[in-house]
DNA sequence: AACGTATGTTTTATTTGTAAAACATATGAC
DNA sequence: GTCATATGTTTTACAAATAAAACATACGTT
């Protein structure tokens, strides 16, 4: 009567979603502007310097970010890892979204971001698979997304539908 | 200087992780058992009965849960609509990953969980055609389908990817 | 040198989701 | 009827992530 291996697995993350976006915001502070201070940090994430404070202490502790003498941060090497592992999974996430799936411009950047870091390493290596075999330029590739693609809506119809069988895929326009 | 506005949806969800597993467990256990009282929820969920009975005192307030004379729990019009909405798109991401991308059972569902309660309608509802075009028993799904399982591991050289050029995708298999 | 501003930290408080323990009530066995 | 067990709630405590405010430096201008 117990489901709780499965669902429980949200919480065991090597890092949280705020904990990612401060990496995140140092990776590209330094790209954008060359340093990364506590401040810098808070006003690009729109928190307190306060709490942004608090956080860096402990991903300091923690050898994710390292300080130097005039409190300029920067990512240690395991930092740098973290940070390129999960704009590789946002990056694979937001291109299957973006240009497979169409959707529009700004969810699909949401959505993306939501989504980065929960995603195992499996998971992402097979959709990295996918979504390269999906637009590299094969027959086959190519002959499939644009039968896709021009379909528009396929498969409004519960009866024809190869999922619906099975599965209760067809009440999501109804619901919400 | 700001990218808040993109980070910060991670919180706008109409419904948490956690609140999404116990009107799950409503679901689950009406379905499988008949009733769900606090304490079924509890045990289900491997929690404690207190943070049950505060967690679905909260989902009473909030008019998803209705109890009857009895302690016993079910769910609200809202509720139920609700957990068809999740349902579905859990179903929909598990069979992405199971059905095409062939990531192994128990981590298809254990990212399923993770990811189905964070996307967007319109992400789900494009993602649900997608897939549905995909298994349909098109010739050009068909053969696409074909070409890619033969494949295997495709495209782990760096100067063939298509999606290498503009993106850092590579790196997944070394960082972590 | 003094004042104003920017910066970083600390302290206090809040929210969410949880555990643990105490408690009240109900149900069943005997 | 009494006792053990199950159930539900409340209270207390905790961790994470935050805000807010107080505080301490530091830097620049004048």
């Amino acid at each position: 009567m117990a489901s709780s291996d499965v669902w429980k697995a949200f919480e065991e993350n090597e890092i949280t979603h705020s904990v990612a976006h401060h990496l995140l915001a140092i990776r590209e502070l330094k790209d954008q502007y060359g340093y990364a201070r506590v401040s810098d940090v808070a006003r690009y994430l729109d928190i307190t310097r306060g709490s942004a404070s608090l956080t860096l202490k402990a991903l300091r502790q923690k050898q994710f970010v390292l300080e130097d003498q005039n409190k300029f941060l920067r990512l240690s090497e395991r930092g740098e890892r973290l940070v390129d592992l999960v704009l590789a999974k946002r990056a694979i996430v937001r291109k299957f979204l973006k240009d497979v799936l169409h959707v529009e411009g700004h969810q699909s950047e949401v959505d993306a971001c939501k989504v980065e870091h929960l995603l195992s390493e499996e998971t992402s290596e097979k959709l990295l698979n996918f979504v390269r075999f999906l637009l590299a330029d094969t027959p086959e590739a190519r002959e499939f997304l644009n039968a896709f693609w021009q379909t528009g809506d396929f498969c409004h119809d519960e009866a024809d539908c190869p999922i619906c069988e099975d599965e209760c895929l067809l009440r999501i326009g109804d619901a919400g």
